[in-house]
DNA sequence: CTTGACCTTGACGTTGACGTCAACGATTAC
DNA sequence: GTAATCGTTGACGTCAACGTCAAGGTCAAG
C-alpha cells in the first residue's frame, strides 16, 4: 500500500508518515516510480507509534518499542530496552505529578492569601 | 536603577528584562543617553511575574497581577481579574493532573502486560 | 489531451520564554 | 587614549511533532 491508505488506515497525516521516515522509526521501500510501498505490518509499527505518543512518549522513546517489533516480539514492549522506557517515563510521570500538585498547593494557597473570601472550593460539585 | 542591577537583584538576565517589555508587561523610563531606568517598584513587579512563572503559568497570565499592582494593590492578586486566572489555572493544573494520572495507569497497565514480570513496584522505597 | 487524485522533495511556520551572538554607542577607571 | 564594563537594537536559535504551502512528477479515467 502507499503512503496515503496506510495514513488512511492508521488515522494520521502522511506528513507524519514522512517524519517518523526521516526520524529513522520506519523505512519503506519504494517503487519503481519513487513511491514509497508499505506492507501491513509498516501499519502495526504506526499503530504502536501512535500509541505510545498519546500516552506521552516522545519519538524517541518509541524508537526501542519499533526495533522490537520489527525484530519479531509480539508487542513492542516486551523487550529489555521498552520495559527500560516504560520504567523512566513512569518516574518521570510521577515527578511531573508531584511537580503539578506542589502548583496546585501552591496557587490555591496565594489565592487564598490574596482573597481569603474567595476559597478554591476543591470541586464540591464532584 | 539600570537594567543590569535589577536583573541581578531580581534574579534573571537582562535578556528577561526586555522581553517582559516588548510584551508590555513592564515599562521602563529612558535616561538621556537612552538606558532604561527602573525604580523599586519594577523590583516588584518582576519578582512577581517570576513568583507566577515558576508555579506555570504564562506571561499572559501574569498581566492581570502586573496591572493590579500598578494600580496600587497590596498584592497582584487581589484584583477579579487575577483571582479568575488563579481559578483558571486551578482547573488547568487539575486536568493536567487527571490527564497525568490517567497516563500513568495506561503505562503501568502496558508495562504488566508486556513483561508480567516487571511490575511498577510503585515505590517500595519511599 | 487534460483533468484530478495521488505522489515526490524541500523548506518555512507554529509555540513560549527567553539564550546567544552581532554590531554598535556610553560610561567609568586608569 | 584605551580598555573594561555597561548599555542599545535587531535577529536568529532552541525544542517537538508535525502543518502548510511550493513546485513539480505519475498515473488512471474520460
Amino acid at each position: 500500500m502507499r503512503i496515503g491508505e496506510l495514513a488512511r488506515r492508521a488515522g494520521i497525516s502522511t506528513r507524519a508518515l514522512r517524519y517518523y521516515e526521516q526520524q529513522g522509526l520506519i523505512t519503506a521501500r519504494r517503487a519503481a516510480n519513487g513511491y514509497r510501498e508499505y506492507g501491513e505490518e509498516d501499519l502495526r509499527l504506526v499503530a504502536e507509534i501512535r500509541s505510545l505518543l498519546t500516552v506521552g512518549f516522545t519519538l524517541e522513546d518509541a524508537r526501542p518499542f519499533v526495533a522490537c517489533l520489527r525484530a519479531g516480539h509480539a508487542s513492542g514492549g516486551s523487550c529489555p530496552e521498552s520495559v527500560a522506557v516504560y520504567r523512566r517515563k513512569l518516574t518521570e510521570i510521577d515527578d511531573e505529578i508531584r511537580t503539578l500538585l506542589a502548583r496546585r498547593a501552591e496557587v490555591a494557597a496565594q489565592l487564598t492569601t490574596a482573597c481569603p473570601g474567595c476559597l478554591p472550593r476543591e470541586q464540591e460539585d464532584e
